[in-house]
DNA sequence: CATGAATGAGCTTTCATTCAT
DNA sequence: AATGAATGAAAGCTCATTCAT
């Protein structure tokens, strides 16, 4: 049951200059110093001319390469979705044993990838509101792909006789929900578990979740 | 396993003014706009002066009541969060027939509390990380009690025979975090989904990864 | 024939101070400093930083009277129409002994009070077309007025038998476009002829234009 | 009484490019862009991007045409007064049967000279002012000679007997100031009248400024 | 001859906050 | 207790202009 087929089109920011490979370069430039002052302060609180400072990139020529403000809010999300995709996309690895396994590698393998942009993570959930309508739907587009990928696996588990689950549909997005639990919730625990316990209890949790016998964990 | 012992403070606003009853007046009409204003904008498109004509102060007066706008977001959370417990905090509720039933319940309680405030919701998980080191610590402190609850909850359970985990405090936090599901995720699926499909399915989940037995749900 | 019947509304400038005496002053403030500025340098190159300095209000405090830059240039308008008017408007005086006579001394009217404002004048002619859709609206309706006032005066003067004219409202379009015509063309005799002379000789010019009488004159 | 002997010089605008022809056409270039933009949002709204854009020209590579912005509208300004000299210079024109015949082909001539430019023409006289000194002064010397002109044909028609003025050049200086009258007051009178009907209404208002006899109209 | 990269200065506007009454 | 007047700082954005190639 595999819902949803729109079109997930990418917006493209206006710039002036028509290089791509340059404005690709400064668009990442951009991001990189949003990046850290966004995690820093939020969005709000970080100003161009900051941005501008951190950057290298004088103040008036960043508007060469966006036209506004939210723009790099809109910048920032692509380039942490991109990310978190890069994560959570397997399709190149080698096959798996069975569709628990998958899961398995599959929730290391976005807690590894977050925690690697942990402060990014944070942002990235936090000001998420504050994008321009047209943005905030690409965004949430992306972030249903994620979940139609987890639908997908669950499915395949599902019919081979690993998962049992009522609703695989909502499976997913409540497994999608917890991918940023590490980086939300760290705070409560982070010193009393290794990432790696997190990783073994969060994921312990997920397969009770879908009824996975104990033998086949 | 109850960990974390800290005396959870509350953070006096400073105020000018002292008589104790019209202080806490004013600071709930300045809630209430805070409230919607929030949740319509976020916290720093929301300027005094919204708040001020909203709420009906006069806006210097706002500051015999307040020392900074950051107050505002505090007092915002002390709020919300107050409501949050009530609806976790079934202390008074008759007993329950088992903790299976008890936790059933909680989760309907919460999910229904969180419903009924959900703009606010949305911006108390969205906006918190604004919060000044000081009050941030003491709303974190706040949830950490909602934690607390259900792992008592939970470790009642599976001194019953009822629940079966590995980490009684980290599957308190899941589900803690589990709570504001709604309001985070209801995009992907509101309107596919009645709201009492979403309790039951997420009830479901949560109870599996309990590993309760079929025969007790 | 008096064309355009229009109702001539004028244009609240949105302010957030209510006390209209005080807005009245501080309107009276700025526009002092535009008259000044605006005739040095013109509307585009004065600031609102400038017109702050000038006038000795508080560059943020400046847009409690007003919403936006353009506001000054039309309460500039404002001002200086209303001046304009006072000089054409001779209701209130004694009776003349014929339409010659009256518009003899209504072009002297005009005349002196346009140069007693010479620089705002010019400034005046010179910026209407940067005002606002709205605010050009009212402006030109105010010029009409004008026109009108001269066009009875040209009718009755027709009717006694002093002036002869085609068309009554276009020689009170021709007369109307002659009043600037001190100061916007002043620079190629200013140094030639004296004030006086130049009123004698336009209103000669336009005595003859309407065919009167050498007797009559 | 012609007056003023001045030597009306042109201002050379330095430029990098030392080809003539070259500068001519790039020049060129410029005005025609400068002409439809000043027309559509004024002089000081026009960006040079705005320029460079209209006209096809690399926004440094216009800085090797010019050296400021400033230069633009003087350029603009001799483009517009060089047509509206053309427009009133008809020397290389059959004889005329008589002063008036000239004078009212003249005014014919002129007024559709300047309708058929109007959106420049009403730029001419409305951002003049925003000329640097230098620049303005030769621009008004241009003005001066149309003002000649018309005092040349004026003293010709006393002369013959045709007109009856007092003094020729403030006459002169009036109708030189009633030629930009249909783009700058047409607003006023544009629906009511045709552009014939104006041109002959002013004329008939000029010629018995004039004094000029009805059976020599 | 022609272009893209880059900059500093400045503009309008908004805001949190304080002062005086 | 309550209000209106007033301010300094900064924000987002645009522009004329220059540099380097």
């Amino acid at each position: 049951m595999v819902r949803k087929g729109k079109s997930y089109d990418t917006k493209k920011i206006i710039t002036q200059v028509k290089n791509t490979d340059l404005v690709e370069q400064k668009h990442h430039q951009i991001v990189q110093a949003a990046c850290k002052l966004f995690s820093e302060k939020g969005y709000h609180k970080t100003s161009l001319r900051d941005i501008s400072r951190e950057s290298g990139i004088n103040l008036s020529y960043i508007y060469k390469y966006i036209s506004k403000k939210d723009d790099i809010l809109y910048l920032f999300y692509q380039y942490i979705s991109k990310k978190l995709t890069s994560f959570s996309d397997k399709s190149d690895d080698p096959e798996f044993e069975n569709p628990v396994e998958e899961l398995k590698s599959f929730i290391r393998g976005v807690f590894e990838g977050i925690r690697s942009i942990k402060g990014e993570a944070l942002t990235m959930y936090t000001e998420c509101r504050h994008l321009e309508k047209d943005s905030l739907r690409i965004v949430l587009a992306e972030e249903s792909k994620t979940v139609q990928l987890i639908e997908v696996l669950i499915r395949r588990g599902i019919d081979q006789g690993y998962f049992h689950v009522q609703d695989s549909f909502m499976a997913a997005n409540i497994i999608s929900y917890m991918i940023p639990f590490y980086p939300l919730r760290g705070w409560n625990f982070r010193d009393q578990y290794s990432f790696e316990q997190i990783v073994e209890l969060t994921t312990d949790f997920i397969l009770n979740s879908l009824n996975v016998k104990e033998e086949h964990k």
